[in-house]
DNA sequence: TGTCCCTGCAA
DNA sequence: TATTGCAGGGACA
């Protein structure tokens, strides 16, 4: 192939603007501290910030810049100068000698300005660098930098990862990077105390620039512009000169270097070890090789007597944080039992066994009265803890009758949060943040049938696992919390929507719903004696014997041996027996009709009247669901093991099952939903009249989408024609082609294309809308929901057409399902905190998306039916209402 | 035993 | 060539 010295790569140079981000990680990490009590929070987000930078953009050169503390040209220019700021808090000052240090231990070549800004040694980095040809990536948060863009040159602000090239910029500010200066000195910085035009604000100044070209230009035709913004801009000429001329970043500093000096250095690990351990650094104490000891791990402690006991739980009561993991005999949340747990804080980890089988299981502290002394800090409010899906191991922990507390962070919602999109497992987030390898499970424990029961690994294999987690996890947490810190709506949506939810969550988890066993067992039975007739039936019209539970014999039968038309091919190329080929073949044969009834009848009993008994928690009685909060990439919840969230109700016989979710005696189950959520949230977004209209006047919206539709009025609108609307309405919402909707409504394309056409000209808000998030989703790689939860969409970048295609229909659906899932999780908060408050004994049991299901004492009936449907219809306020239905049965069914 | 494929249930 | 999930059975390594 081809020689890599024949290819010569343009250099790339990656500037970074110390100053501007060591502000603002301050202030967002006002109160982190070392063992010291040092301050550290901005020694932390500026290095984690370049490490990021670094790890994104692999620079071939790369600089971090720093203001000097004396004054610059601009201040003897200028007396007013930045006037207005108060000067740097002392917490901050202490941090910037270290933080130097660091930036350059761990290989940045650093320069610190004199006599100029940080700004100006950028401009003047760029300036060279472009002139020799390299790119450039300036990293910074102040937008002066625009005035630098130019082809070659990008801008990102690694805060809101807002990226801004030439023509980024000039369609968000309205004027070229090179007429920036202009518009800036106009539109005044008020940052620096260098004032503009009065009342000329961002609109009018680009205007202006747009109008005249230049400051000078405007300038010479003072006099012609009207009104008092007019009388401002003239009582400002003298001014402006001298506002351009602070705002206008030099370009021509005098550097001690040259650009090729500006290469990566080595890593200077001991200092840096040394540094990381004064001020709990853990990310590089970690990736310091020399102290990071091969497998074997002989750091990490195993506590197996009293003396090492004790010094834990002193270590453990005086730690501002402490990672905190379980080892079980199991994954099932409701019965496993514990065997170990382990602890990291301060840089020392440990692994207390206390549930080992085996030859070992006589060095270990036994187990209750070990778990007795530990008991007090696991349950105190006040002992800090983070760990990665907290949840599990305060299943297992209440199993043996502690209550967990003082969850303070968990690192799986971090990730969550982040990267929705990417796996959240420990192993995967140690690779991604930390570069760092772990243990895996099976590493431990073996795989397969040779694969030994956790209880029966040996201490030091246990411990090099179990406290290599805590560790881990608490590396991560320091890691991913910082960049929740530097993105206030992303930290938000942690701290008020997540970290609450997953308490309601394990709650609904622990107290399971209650199943009619019988009456499925009953339903079980009738449908074994259905499925034995149809498959006779079935054997006869084949004339030969097949399973019916195999879609390859069935392929074989209808296609090979019976001659049937091919209608589809499944995506492995197969010829397809789905529902809709054989409801077309079931036109013109008998035999998919009885295929098509055993398949249903067959998916009812296998996957539900068989399978949910099985799940029956024999200890409580109940059915207990998993609720995955890190699942689903737009952020719904996901419901397994089993799935409660897929239970049948369209068909007569699905909603018998549905009719087995029962409540028990003295109590009713109570099923709120939340009517077209995703639909109102699509007015919401593209504040289309017609379709808010709909909403406002709580029309039926299939209805009247199909008056729009078909030009007819509202009572004359047929059941076809509501059908097609509603097809439409659905289709939309996933973003669904004319293709498509043809295919579900038995059309031709053109016809189909007909409806789609007539709908955006009834409702051009939603072609707008639907336009604009493509757009949104192809320049920034994400879309957002209403509470500004990221809906990454990697895909969108695919060289494949298809997998591209199929994220921009993602993209359409992200912020409709994902903006619906904010708002039930609000809604759970709401409904469990005033369950709280009030002392009810109502419980949340279930979830189902846009829908909630509580059991309910028969005395608290009332209450609870008027402020739960309250309480969710009020969780947000949209430019439509949120309209709640609600119903009370002794079962799921009746509930509806 | 684990994994892939096809199918189908829900919002 | 309609979004997000979970799960069952068959087929096969």
């Amino acid at each position: 192939m081809h020689s890599m010295m024949n290819e010569k790569k343009t250099p790339h140079l990656l500037l970074v603007d110390g100053s501007s981000y060591l502000y603002r990680a301050y202030h967002a990490m006002p109160n982190l501290k070392n063992h010291h009590g040092e301050p550290t929070g901005a020694l932390f987000g500026v290095l984690n910030m370049l490490e990021r930078l670094k790890d994104d953009y692999k620079p071939d050169h790369a600089a971090c810049l720093f203001d000097s503390p004396r004054p610059t040209f601009r201040h003897v220019a200028y007396a007013n100068y930045k006037a207005q700021r108060p000067p740097m808090p002392d917490d901050l000052v202490r941090q910037i000698a270290p933080l130097h240090e660091a930036i350059e231990h761990l290989g940045w070549p650093l320069l610190k300005a004199t006599g100029v800004e940080a700004d100006d040694l950028i401009a003047t980095l760029t300036q060279q660098a472009i002139e020799c040809g390299w790119t450039v990536t300036i990293s910074s948060g102040d937008k002066d930098l625009v005035q630098l863009l130019q082809p070659g040159v990008e801008l990102i602000n690694t805060l809101n990862n807002e990226c801004l090239n030439t023509e980024a910029a000039t369609q968000k500010y309205g004027v070229t990077p090179a007429q920036f200066v202009d518009y800036l000195t106009l539109v005044g910085d008020s940052a620096d105390n260098v004032p503009g035009v009065t009342k000329a604000g961002p609109k009018t100044a680009a205007r202006w620039i747009g109008t005249y070209g230049s400051l000078d230009n405007l300038m010479q035709h003072a006099d012609d512009i009207p009104g008092v913004v007019g009388n401002h801009l003239r009582q400002a000429l003298d001014w402006l000169p001298q506002a351009r001329f602070l705002i206008t970043l030099k370009r021509d500093v005098e550097l001690p270097l040259e650009l090729n000096d500006l290469a990566w250095r080595p890593i200077r690990h001991a200092e840096l070890a040394a540094l990381a351990e004064r001020y709990d650094l853990r990310r590089w104490k970690t990736q310091q090789p020399t102290l990071t000891p091969p497998r074997g791990t002989a750091h990490y402690e195993t506590i197996v007597d009293e003396t090492r006991l004790e010094a834990w739980l002193e270590r453990l009561s005086r730690s501002p944080l402490t990672a905190f993991d379980t080892e079980t005999n199991g994954l099932d949340m409701l019965t496993s039992q514990l065997v170990g747990l382990s602890f990291c804080c301060s840089g020392e980890s440990a692994y207390l066994p206390i549930g080992h089988h085996g030859p070992e299981a006589i060095r270990q502290l036994p187990f209750a009265p070990t778990l007795a002394r530990l008991r007090s800090w696991l349950e105190d409010e006040q002992a800090p803890k983070v760990g990665q899906n907290l949840n599990f191991d305060r299943h297992i922990l209440a199993n043996h009758g502690i209550t967990l507390r003082g969850i303070a962070h968990d690192t799986l919602l971090q990730s969550y949060i982040l990267e929705a999109h990417e796996p959240h497992n420990l192993e995967s987030l140690a690779k991604r943040h930390l570069h760092r390898d772990t243990l895996s499970f099976s590493d431990v424990t073996g795989k397969g049938s040779a694969a030994l029961p956790f209880p029966a690994v040996d201490l030091a294999r246990a411990t090099a696992y179990a406290a290599e987690d805590a560790d881990v996890t608490l590396a991560v947490h320091e890691c991913l919390y910082p960049q929740l810190l530097a993105q206030p709506a992303l930290e938000t949506l942690y701290r008020t929507l997540e970290m609450p939810l997953q308490s309601v969550l394990w709650r609904m988890e622990r107290h399971g719903v209650l199943l009619d066993a019988v009456s499925l067992a009953a339903q079980s039975d009738d449908l074994g004696r259905r499925l034995d007739a149809l498959e006779k039936e079935a054997h006869n019209l084949a004339g030969l014997p097949f399973n019916l539970n195999s879609p390859k014999q069935i392929q074989s039968l209808l296609f090979d041996t019976l001659g049937l038309p091919i209608i589809k091919k499944t995506p492995g190329g197969q010829a397809s027996t789905d529902e809709g080929v054989l409801e077309q073949l079931a036109l013109d044969f008998p035999l998919p009709r009885i295929i098509l009834e055993h398949r249903s009848l067959a998916k009812l009993k296998s996957t539900y009247t068989d399978a949910l008994p099985r799940k029956i928690n024999p200890a409580t009685g109940r059915i207990h669901t998993h609720f995955a909060q890190a699942v689903a990439v737009t952020g719904r919840l996901a419901s397994s093991d089993p799935n409660l969230q897929n239970i049948p109700i369209r068909t007569a016989e699905g909603r018998r099952i549905r009719a087995a979710f029962i409540a028990p005696p003295g109590h009713q189950l109570m099923a709120a939903d939340y009517s077209q959520i995703e639909l109102r949230l699509m007015a919401h977004f593209s504040d289309d009249p017609g379709l808010l209209n709909a909403f406002a006047l709580n029309q039926d919206v299939h209805r009247a989408t199909a008056a729009e539709i078909f030009a007819v009025p509202l009572e004359a609108v047929t059941q076809e024609q509501r059908r097609a609307a509603k097809a439409i309405n659905f289709g939309l919402i996933y973003g669904m082609s004319a293709f498509g909707l043809a295919r579900q409504l038995n059309l031709t394309r053109t016809a189909a294309q007909h409806y789609i056409d007539r709908y955006f000209l009834r409702y051009p808000g939603v072609a707008h809308f639907m336009e604009t998030t493509r757009r949104q989703a192809r320049e920034k790689g994400f879309v957002e929901t209403l509470s500004g939860r990221r809906l990454g969409l990697p895909e969108l970048a695919s060289s494949q057409n298809g997998r591209r295609q199929g994220a921009e229909r993602a993209a359409i659906n992200a912020p409709l399902q994902g903006t619906a899932a904010d708002l039930v999780k609000r809604a759970m908060i709401a409904v469990q905190n005033w369950l709280d408050q009030d002392g009810l004994a109502t419980r949340l049991i279930l979830q189902v998306h846009d829908e909630l299901i509580l059991e309910v004492p028969n005395e608290e009936l009332e209450q609870v039916q008027a402020r739960v449907t309250q309480l969710m219809s009020q969780v947000a306020s949209l430019k439509v209402p949120l309209v709640v239905a609600s119903g009370v049965g002794n079962n799921w069914d009746e509930a509806h």
